[in-house]
DNA sequence: GGTATTCATCTTGTATACAAGAACTTTTAA
DNA sequence: TTAAAAGTTCTTGTATACAAGATGAATACC
């Protein structure tokens, strides 16, 4: 037995783990909406390969909260009602402001350098009003927030939930000016985080991520009135 | 060897999903320690099904974090370090947290007068030193606290963790006249609540769990020395 | 005509079969 | 004696087979 070299990490990944992800994006990115029927026989044909990893790949879906599975009647893409919705944007909003603070506390030089270079680079896409461009961008910024915290599980969970919550936050960016003032909140955000300030860092980072909750909410109650 | 429960009978719902609450209640009451195999087939004969169910099983506890499955190298039961360890526990401690302050907000009377009830029950087997009776009373009284928070996918979220970390939470316990003080820590925390102290409650519950993290730390730095 | 019931079909849940990589054992070379 | 190499066994990953509940259609009944 060699104990100088450690166990490398096999490089065989599971067909079931690679169709988790693949399904998976297509949920996040609304190609599969909630609500669709996931049907085993149809996926496998789709993917040219047994029932077996498709359902082991919908388990790992239903876990993550992205598919609902319904025993003897099948997996439908879990739809969040709005009040579901609500909750988790107000705990998302928790755990980003605990990031935040943490990162005020606890980010050397080097990383908050990093995330004003995150913020800078979704300047352009904010003026042009370029929400998919915005969107990816913005993703990326959270992500350092969330890796500034220096609690890498902390990061799993906020980069989890960011995950589930995606489709949705997508749908807000469409709405008129809402890139510029994300930008400006993530201008508060940065200042906070760079200065040090740790209440001001949760505060910014609460009010920032609560008003994607309260605008779902509205755009919902919206969509019921019309 | 160790005689592992059967599921319990239950016709609608999947054999896997029993199997999982199984395994991982075995897993919880350090009945399977961490860093144990979980051997596929062994499974599979201790509890008279096929390898199917008993994978699909793993696959849900992967998920979880209960166990770690090494691509064709099979499961073991997630031994989480220290430092890991501790990065849980101050996420737990931030979510109860804001459990509390959502519970001092949004609480009925008559949810605060349960909150109360379920602490009283706690004083017997706190000052009679009874770690395993004070366990299970105590672990209903952060229940009765999530609920109260009014956001059902906070409260989910923090049994899940609570969950996790059970194994290592029940080890406090045992440490000399901790569950008094931890009735002390409680004390407060329903004062809190009761008064409507958002502030307060926050602080103290946050208190309340970072303690089990530091002495956590503590007792695995003594283990490391000794 | 509408509703309840029975039967055929389809889909899921579990068991078994087979293929391929990992672990272990024995052999061989220095 | 130690270490590498080869061969064997064992375990996991995927495919297929089969059983049982769910769905839907046709029929019987009011």
């Amino acid at each position: 037995m060699n104990t100088l070299s450690p166990p490398s990490p096999s490089p065989h990944v599971p067909l079931s783990h690679q169709l988790a992800e693949t399904i998976e994006e297509d949920i996040v990115t609304q190609r599969l909406p909630p609500g669709s029927k996931l049907d085993e026989v149809m996926l496998a044909n789709r993917f040219q390969v047994s029932r077996t990893p498709i359902r082991e790949a919908l388990i790992q879906l239903a876990s993550g909260g992205f598919v609902e599975l319904r025993p003897r009647r099948g997996a439908i893409v879990t739809r969040a009602d709005p009040h579901r919705l609500l909750e988790m944007f107000e705990v998302m909003a928790e755990l980003e402001a605990y990031c935040g603070r943490l990162a005020a506390r606890r980010a050397n030089s080097g990383e908050r350098q990093a995330l004003l270079t995150a913020h800078v680079a979704c300047e352009a896409a904010s003026h042009a009003g370029d929400p998919d461009r915005y969107f990816y961008l913005n993703e990326h910024f959270h992500q350092t927030l969330y890796k500034l915290s220096h609690n890498s599980f902390l990061e799993e969970q906020a980069r989890q939930l960011q995950k589930r919550l995606r489709p949705y936050r997508r749908l807000q960016l469409r709405v008129r000016r809402r890139t510029e003032q994300s930008y400006q909140e993530h201008q508060s955000i940065v200042e906070a985080i760079v200065s040090g300030n740790e209440d001001m860092a949760a505060q910014a980072i609460r009010a920032h991520i609560r008003i994607q909750g309260e605008r779902f909410a509205d755009l919902m109650a919206s969509l019921q009135g019309g």
